[in-house]
RNA sequence: CGCGGAGUGGAGCAGUUCGGUAGCUCGUCGGGCUCAUAACCCGAAGGUCGUUGGUUCAAAUCCUUCCUCCGCAACCA
């Protein structure tokens, strides 16, 4: 017997510093249904999924939720309404679910480190500077912004530093080779993107190491160290395959992969950072990544602060996985963004799932028991006029869907599907089987009628297969389709279906749903999620005492505002020019634009500490610091200005 | 001039690679049917395909000008 043909399929690996939202449902159900799609044609498919587990941000996360890592990600990863209960949940297909804090997975990367270390790729470099001690964050060269820490802003300290460095710059050509050679990142628009904004400016090492926190694979031969992000969390996708260690197997059988779904986001990472890494260690290069958009909300990104979170879990348990999994194949553009609304969901499940599918499913097994008893007569009798064409559509979907599916395009395949669907609803009002049904001469006729409509059903309802496994096999049943009139060859074939076909009525497949109370209902639910975390966030309190002189080192004063504008091109800056009672303008620059206007602050009387370190942004140089109270409402950043009454003289001490 | 994406009937989108009658879903209006999940089918209204100029027999599609929106990057000391 022939080898199967293989596919290796990848989600990204997800990091459960929270609970993962309908964006990181979408990626996966869109690589489940390639998954799903390529083993029906009869692919050995392997597909896998998992999650990325260490790193600063898990550490700090679960200190603050006062677990130790390990089980603060045991409780995401595996806990109740977990990663893996997620996926399970969406009927997610995946063969094996790798986690980076796996046993087998951080040996091998020590080994893998160890190698690319061996043959001179990872070197080790002292850092004179770069490191800021408050973010605990350590910074290349180019990363720092006027010589200062790019995220906090504050000094950065020149201790001697010590980092392992991966040479990337070494393999930047080959990489542009690669990605300018066609196939391997997808869509095109993204190479040109890759290339221009980090290939062609220079491809700097990249430090693969971090001495500032422990959660992480150690590096074997340094202590102290730990491997940082690329190396543990990309090769994954061989170390679960067994590479580098004995645990698991298929590495011959499966590498290079297929596909790499990944998200934009990380585009950069799989198409440079990664060819780059497999490259040093001298195997194959996947054949394909494929970089998705994004699911938006409201035009935006989703994100906790906006507040618009939309749970897979509360959607799935409500509508049904397949309605959720259709909807998210079936609406968006997979390399491009979408827009996601309660409203659009509804719609398609009513139009495409109630309306169409399952009502073409309800009326025609309804009539073959009606008129039947549930079982076709033999006998045909044949109308070329009216059978032709949804015949030749029928029978060619399968080819034409597998087009599309081909390529990803799973908006396109389904809609391939559904304009059967659509045929198959009008030609039961073409040939009026209710007509034919009162006539005892019509039987062979009304046989056939509903004999071609079964038929419709089986090769959409197979086609829908991948995107609605549950719903597929419902369907299968309900016609009487056994596993041999369900292959994918027999898709293809028209009149498969055994001709005295028995069928059983089963449930609605998709009940309609009343969009307006659903809408309601769905944003009624949001409700029960905020008495879990406070709806206004408060800074905690420092613990720690100062002394009365740290404190006294720290020059507050009373300022008025002579002049305001906003800094151009800023989002969020506004240029202050105030009289500080020294005689000499101050300038200071605050991030409060989208709070004040610029006007309505001028001869103000404000609060500003005046010995900060002086910094510039944006171009501008910034001395001190308005002061303000914040705090965040409904994850929506609130802010007010100090501000005091207007007799007190420009340059008083605050103490 | 930082990088990139988008602008198509009321709404949401496809079509742009490789120019050739502008398409889908929803909504609206009118009609039909009664097998079915108040579903289904037919018809109609509704678009200068963001703007300017160009190439061409022919432009939503190729080149050009400008405008708007959205991400990323930078900036909240």
């Amino acid at each position: 017997m022939k080898e199967k043909k293989t596919f290796y399929i990848t989600t990204p690996i997800y990091y459960p510093s929270d609970k993962l939202h309908i964006g990181h449902s979408y990626c996966t159900v869109a690589t489940d249904t390639i998954a799903r799609y390529k083993r029906m044609c009869g692919y050995d498919v392997m597909f896998l999924t998992g999650t990325d587990e260490h790193g600063q941000k898990i550490e700090e996360t679960a200190k603050n939720a006062g677990f130790s890592p390990r089980e603060f990600v045991d409780r995401i990863v595996e806990g109740p309404r977990g990663v893996k209960d997620l996926w399970k949940l969406m009927n997610i297909s995946n063969d094996r679910f790798i986690r980076t804090t796996d046993d087998y997975h951080v040996k091998a990367v020590q080994r893998i480190f160890r190698k690319m270390y061996d043959n001179g790729d990872i070197y080790k470099d002292v850092y004179k500077g770069a490191y800021c001690k408050p973010c605990e964050s350590f910074w290349t060269e180019s990363q720092l912004k006027e010589g200062k820490c790019p995220d906090c802003g504050r000094e950065v300290s020149f201790a001697e530093e010590e980092a392992y460095f991966f040479r990337l710059s070494k393999y930047a050509g080959r990489v542009r080779e690669l990605l300018l050679s066609g196939e391997f990142l997808e869509p095109a628009s993204r190479v040109n993107e890759m290339i221009k904004n980090f290939i062609d400016p220079g491809l700097e090492d990249l430090c693969v190491s971090r001495t500032s926190f422990s959660w992480g694979v150690p590096v074997d031969f340094a202590p102290g160290h730990v491997v940082y992000v690329w190396v543990d969390a990309l090769f994954n996708y061989m170390t679960a395959l067994g590479y580098m260690n004995e645990s698991r197997d298929g590495l011959e059988r499966y590498w290079p992969a297929d596909v790499h779904m990944v998200g934009k986001e990380i585009v950069r990472f799989h198409s440079i950072i990664w060819p780059a890494m497999l490259m040093s260690v001298g195997v194959p290069l996947p054949k394909k990544v494929f970089g998705h958009g994004w699911l938006l909300i409201d035009g935006g990104k989703m994100s906790k602060s906006k507040h618009n979170v939309v749970d897979p879990y509360v959607l799935s348990e409500r509508y049904g996985v397949d309605a959720i999994r259709y909807f998210l194949m079936r609406d968006f553009q997979l390399g491009q963004d979408g827009n996601y609304t309660n409203e659009l969901l509804i719609s398609r499940i009513n139009s495409d799932l109630a309306n169409d599918f399952g009502n073409l499913l309800s009326r025609t097994v309804a009539m073959v028991e009606r008129y039947f008893d549930g079982k076709l007569p033999k006998e045909r009798e044949e109308d070329r006029e009216k059978d032709s064409e949804i015949i030749d559509m029928a029978g060619s979907l399968r080819d034409k869907y597998s087009a599309h599916m081909d390529k990803m395009e799973t908006q396109a395949g389904l809609q391939l599907v559904m304009s059967l669907v659509s045929r198959a609803n009008k030609y039961i009002d073409e040939t009026t089987p209710w007509l034919l049904a009162r006539d005892e001469s019509k039987k062979a006729r009304l046989a056939t009628v509903l004999y071609n409509l079964l038929e419709c059903l089986r090769i959409s309802g197979m086609l829908l297969s991948p995107v609605m496994p549950e719903t597929s096999e419902k369907v299968m049943e309900q016609i009487g389709a056994g596993k041999d009139e369900t292959s994918w060859e027999k898709i293809a074939v028209w009149g498969s279906l055994r001709p005295d076909t028995e069928v059983k009525r089963g449930d609605v497949l998709f009940p309609r749903l009343d969009m307006e109370a659903e809408l309601i209902a769905l944003d009624n639910l949001d409700e029960p999620d905020i008495p879990e975390g406070p709806v206004v966030e408060l800074e905690p309190m420092i613990q720690e005492n100062i002394d009365f002189d740290t404190f006294q080192k720290a020059d507050y004063r009373v300022v008025k505002v002579l002049a305001c504008e906003e800094v151009p091109k800023s989002k969020k800056l506004l240029k202050f020019t105030l009289n500080d009672g020294s005689g000499r303008e101050r300038q200071i620059l605050s991030g409060i634009k989208e709070f004040y206007k610029a006007e309505e602050l001028v001869g103000k009387t404000l609060v500003a500490i005046c010995n900060l370190e002086p910094r510039k942004m944006m171009g501008f140089e910034s001395n001190g610091m308005l002061i303000s109270a914040v705090c965040t409402r409904d994850g929506k950043e609130e802010l007010s200005l100090l501000i005091l009454d207007d007799g007190i003289e420009a340059g008083a001490k605050l103490c």
